[in-house]
DNA sequence: AGGCTACCGTACCAATGGGTACGGTGCAAG
DNA sequence: CTTGCACCGTACCCATTGGTACGGTAGCCT
């Protein structure tokens, strides 16, 4: 294999640029106001080599899903070590940055509107993103039960409760456009607090 | 007046007809599935006559949904005299009961649809939805802290952190499509739990 | 050079659905 | 009985858009 070392095998640029368009026009304007057209013009492709690569509609965005959640995921997850107080608290700035940003809610509302249609998009979405963080976090957390410096049952109980005291359901209020994005002091604070009441909640000490 | 005592005043039964109508579709079909002539057909009534009475599908769906918001609320409050700990369990049951009912996922998937289009759907659920349980919650809380049996500084966040640790991100996972509705028992487990969680970290005693 | 492949741009097709117009009907007031 | 209003049912208009067809061109292989 003549790849660089961590690059993924044979990506064609050129499909990425695509995807790359796509998701700009599906933050844009929402999945149902963007047309196969608008994305062909902005990557100067044609709508035929949009369909000839990508079969249709559906599964052009199912793969910038895909894409995208993988990104994000990878740096969610960045730099997982350390004692609790402190990877709680990256953890959560990070994900309430992520939640808070104009592609995961663009993402997340064309998952939800598709839902009645075809569960395809939250699907793939919970696959790479939601189930991975979820299962490298509880991991974590059981690392450090072992070494004791957490209490809990269900790790995975936890690991929601954990995110439950973060999040509030302030992500839903952004998708239902009730609250703007949360700013840069309004998610350190959550991250903070979360952080403090799970500890806690499950800290030793 | 000459109303029975407790209903609102001057409702056209027809106009509820037609609203309870709409609301059988978009629960069945989704807002972008769901058409005029679908809700005129089965509520025998004529496109003329819908338009002439809402003015457009918007503004018949932003009916739709202060109406049924409205109703959600009610139920939800219902009973909020006690201690704590048997009134936040109470709560959180009636909360993901709601938030589990086919109409509320797909009232918030409409809401969340539509977003980037036009925010009211959104603006319309928060105003009747979770801005009045909110604030009714909120004055409950303070009641009990300053009758002593709860301590916290932020009563709004203490609300906040109370429902993360009851929903945590069932909500969007369920409007994903990603998990079916929560049944009965992991309902009652989740309002046990968080309300012994929440009562561990404000609870007096 | 000749031809093949991939792709661009555009025109086209067909379905869908919001919104309007209109003729017909039942009912209530005068 | 007559008039008129509200409403039903249906036909219609038109913009949008997913998906297809096709002619033209640039580059690559032989």
């Amino acid at each position: 294999m003549s790849n660089p070392p961590d690059s993924e095998p044979e990506i064609d640029p050129r499909r990425l640029e695509i995807l790359g368009v796509a998701m700009e026009i599906l933050r844009e304007q929402g999945y149902a106001k963007t047309t196969m057209l608008a994305v062909a013009k902005r990557a100067r492709a044609s709508k035929e080599t949009l369909y000839a690569w990508f079969g249709n509609k559906q599964r052009l965005f199912d793969e910038v899903i895909r894409a995208k959640a993988d990104r994000m995921n990878r740096d969610l997850l960045a730099g997982l070590d350390g004692a609790p107080a402190v990877v709680l608290r990256r953890f959560g700035e990070n994900l309430l940055t992520l939640l808070s940003s104009d592609d995961s809610i663009a993402i997340n509302r064309a998952a939800i509107a598709e839902a009645p249609r075809d569960p395809a998009f939250g699907q793939a979405l919970a696959a790479h993103g939601r189930q991975r963080t979820g299962a490298l976090m509880i991991r974590y957390l059981e690392g450090q039960r072992d070494a004791g410096r957490l209490t809990f049952e269900d790790p995975a109980r936890a690991f929601e409760s954990f995110v439950g005291l973060l999040v509030g359901d302030a992500q839903v209020r952004m998708l239902t456009g009730a609250i703007p994005p949360l700013g840069a002091e309004e998610i350190a604070a959550r991250a903070e607090r979360a952080t403090v009441l799970f500890l806690r909640l499950y800290g030793n000490s």
